[in-house]
DNA sequence: CTGTTAGCGCTTTCAA
DNA sequence: TTGAAAGCGCTAACAG
């Protein structure tokens, strides 16, 4: 491994120089200085110089890390490879590092089984992603080690990111209302996989959005919630039931994959899709059937990694300071296609962009 | 932060004794010494000391970090959640970090853009992700900075962790010949999304499993491959009209998700499934469609991150080894539920276990 | 079994 | 504008 002081002596001069030219904390003027500079990176290139980065946090105290904690199970904790390369990518950007990390429940109890960034001095903050269900002991274990943290996805008073749920349903139900659809149901099915696992915030979020669109365009609210179906196949049935009847919707937003199963059901009933029925869903990616795409809100994951990484960022320098909560918007239009960002979804400017 | 020096004041011994007696490293019998190790481990978990692994790392020259490699493009390199938490947990399991890393190919071309794990000395060994078009530059760069590395889901002669494609297909068509089918087909339709792109090596071990299964049983081999769609949409298409023949399979084995285009083509046509056609499909997590799912050979990603982990390590540990292509067996029944797991792959054995 | 000594590669601080 | 010295928290090697 090449070292600062093997370029030191290569250059002659001291370690200190080199190491100040490196990281840019060279600040000199004189010509002789500045060739001396050009010479010293010169040098550090040809040998192929890396900075040993542990070295650099036991002088400095900082990681420059972040670790992202998800759950085990994935019902607590879902990690879209999306949001995953939007945290990477928008730390990288700022020269910090993103550590995987797995919590299980049992390792709260279980001292010796605590992972190995609680166990360990190993990174400035975190970012947790737990969904829902965060178990009880965790918010206490953080407290004591006083690891700055921002939450992920969950909406609470302060130190989190979420998408705005809200406003994207909203917008979505605009959408449908704007493309002459009068009789817009609203569907939220699921299936009981669990216990009593309290519903995620944008349950709630969601429909209010729903209920805000319709009402502000003067339309009746019409809605079909069932959170415990005992199988999934039920929601084509369910669906097929409510499209079977006179004055069956023209359009349906669906909380989440609905959409394909109300495209199901359709097909059994003989409607067209979307000139019987045009549905859209929540996800993270285009929700398709057998190649058939269906209009999707897709949750920005990468403007939420973005976000979350400049306030994870933004706690680690101000640990004791509260920070606001921040509610991500999300791409406005329902999209069929992969990967077409929208305008208002610059990645790129939003890296450049530090929000406090 | 808790040093190593605290305790040892507080114990009264030195700073050496207490790392030993933290570590592992203390050989003590005499009832004295062990008393005096146990009065050490709680004064530490009184302060809630936790090692500095930065400091670790500086003294001990290992990283005990391990950086995943993605690229920036999801045809390219495609990282299911099953993967990353097997990945991380079976690090993790052996005291090792998962990190984070993205590699655009831009960055090959220009020294100054390279990621902060080519950058920087920051882990002991890489894990690429490259699926397919592994651009030129990257095994040079790699070369050139002597990381041991390991590929994933890439076959080549050493060095590469792959799921056994092969005697998955192969025992997936088994599976449908028990059953009792006669007429099974063979389906891989794929848009040409990009211009050129080299198949990757499951295209063949995938249908060379399903050839080898029907030939073992003296049964005809029908094929329907087409990787150059338009549009997804088109699948259905091409399904239906195969279905729509008077001698039509009564069983399809699809690449990937052809099996959801196929449930839709049979709809259509009025045929049931899986009475009238019984479908099997190769994909991460189990093929659904609306709710309704469809049997499917996972690609369990939890062996495959655990095999990659024991893969990378043993590279750090000898790098100057070629590592033998490792095929990782796939769950061998295709399954209709998430998260149940067959006692073929039971991942905690492997974890204990310590492959070559 | 335990302590001493000498670093690891880098940054910080202060002096010149 | 540069250098010297000290030290970050830990481990390795050897001595006792």
């Amino acid at each position: 491994m090449i070292t600062l002081h093997e370029i030191a002596e290569k250059a002659g001069v001291t370690q200190m120089t080199v190491s100040r030219v490196l990281n840019g904390t060279y600040a000199a003027k004189r010509p002789s200085a500045l060739n001396r500079a050009e010479r010293i990176r010169r040098i550090a290139r040809e040998l192929g110089y890396r900075p040993n980065t542990a070295a650099q946090a036991t002088a400095s105290g900082k990681f420059n890390s972040i670790a992202l904690v998800c759950a085990h199970g994935r019902t607590t904790s879902t990690l879209p490879q999306s949001l995953l390369y939007g945290l990477s990518d928008a730390l990288a950007h700022r020269k910090k590092q993103l550590v995987m990390s797995r919590l299980s429940d049992q390792a709260l109890t279980d001292d010796q089984q605590l992972p190995l960034f609680l166990r360990q001095h190993a990174c400035d903050g975190l970012l947790l992603n737990y969904t829902h269900c965060i178990p009880d002991g965790i918010r206490e274990l953080i407290d004591q080690y006083r690891i700055p943290s921002i939450w992920l996805n969950v909406k609470q008073s302060h130190d989190c990111v979420h998408p705005d749920d809200f406003s994207a349903s909203r917008h979505a139900t605009h959408w449908l209302i704007s493309k002459g659809h009068r009789r817009i149901v609203y569907a939220d099915l699921k299936c009981q996989t669990q216990g009593a696992l309290p519903d995620h915030y944008s349950v709630a979020d969601r429909l209010a959005g729903y209920k805000a669109a319709m009402q502000e365009a003067g339309l009746p609210v019409q809605t079909m919630q069932q959170r415990d179906l005992k199988r999934d196949q039920e929601q084509v049935i369910r669906i097929r039931t409510l499209l079977a009847s006179a004055d069956r919707p023209t359009a349906m937003l669906g909380y989440g994959m609905e959409s394909s199963a109300a495209y199901m059901a359709a097909m059994q009933l003989g409607l067209q899709v979307p000139n019987d029925l045009e549905l859209v869903g929540f996800a993270n990616n285009v929700i398709s059937l057998g190649g058939i795409p269906i209009p999707t809100i897709r949750l920005s994951a990468k403007m939420l990694g973005c976000a979350a990484a400049a306030a994870v960022i933004a706690k680690v320098d101000q640990p004791d300071r509260k920070l606001p909560a921040l509610a991500v918007p999300l791409d406005p239009e329902p999209v069929t296609e992969e990967d077409v960002p929208s305008p208002a979804m610059d990645y790129e400017k939003c890296l450049e962009a530090d929000p406090g």
